[in-house]
DNA sequence: CTTGACCTTGCCACGATGTAAAGGTTGACA
DNA sequence: TGTCAACCTTTACATCGTGGCAAGGTCAAG
């Protein structure tokens, strides 16, 4: 592998959003949803109506789509995509949004293991055999005893 | 407070969709929903149309709504209430859609966390200042250089 | 009777993505 | 030239759990 996604036979500038798609790793649907959501620039069209992508499109979409990988909502993808193309941003405001999102991916992931911790107990405390009594179905129920 | 959330001067039975709101902690637009995804048996209605709830179905809200805390779907607590009602439930049923539920909810952690691991690596090489040299853009835009 | 709080149903919205429908364009091949 | 498959277009709807709003019925207190 060349180390993209699906960089195949290199095709000639400007590429239709199949292309686009592929070269990229972006679903064509969500090529035209970004574009509807104003992350990629208005792009050019053909005669008959066609999208036309320069190279240009597509290193955009591939940073939308590690943007994406890294948990960035799309307003904020919004925002890091305008500082790249700024030549004059501050490098301190990207690091505000990426220590922004970082900051909220801490406290979802707070949350999911405290939701484990808490099913890794009840899961521990059921013996899980053909018997009714289950502890799980307790705790769920309110019962709320105190940790054996 | 005695306990559960919203248990004030304790009401005659049965009561009114807001009242069992409040007394499970559930909002009553989603009670309503749960009842529409058949989680909650048909309650009973008044001559006027309304519905009317059982301290037994307050119970019910109040296990639908600790699952969720938990993170369980929709179709999961389904099941879960299912088991709950059936006195001759095995709890290994139980315990196998708990621990299916934990494993999912340690993937998506595990896949959160590798998210923050890239974050917290690119935030710590961001300088942070006014010129625009930014490791972060540099990553997003497909750089990849190697972890300095 | 009026007023205000409550209830009813039904629809729209979020976010990011997928699927499907219904139709136009293009290019290759017979 | 006709035809066909592959591509493109837009539009609409689905997910999942929740909130909100609108238009209308009901109830209890004044």
């Amino acid at each position: 592998m060349s180390g993209v996604a699906g960089a195949g036979p290199a095709p000639h500038w400007p590429v239709n959003i199949g292309q686009a798609a592929q070269q990229s790793g972006v679903s064509a649907k969500m090529v035209r949803h970004y574009e509807s959501l104003g992350l990629l620039a208005r792009v050019g069209r053909s005669q008959s109506g066609y999208r036309l992508y320069a190279q240009a499109d597509v290193h955009t979409l591939r940073f939308i789509k590690r943007a994406r990988a890294l948990g960035f909502s799309m307003p904020e993808i919004a925002e890091l995509a305008g500082l790249w193309q700024n030549r004059r941003r501050a490098s301190a405001n990207v690091k505000r949004v990426a220590q922004k999102h970082a900051a909220e991916l801490a406290q979802r992931i707070e949350a999911m293991q405290a939701m484990q911790r808490t099913l890794a107990h009840l899961i521990h405390c059921c013996h899980g055999d053909e018997r009714p009594d289950c502890p799980i179905l307790d705790d769920l129920a309110g019962a709320a005893r105190p940790k054996h």
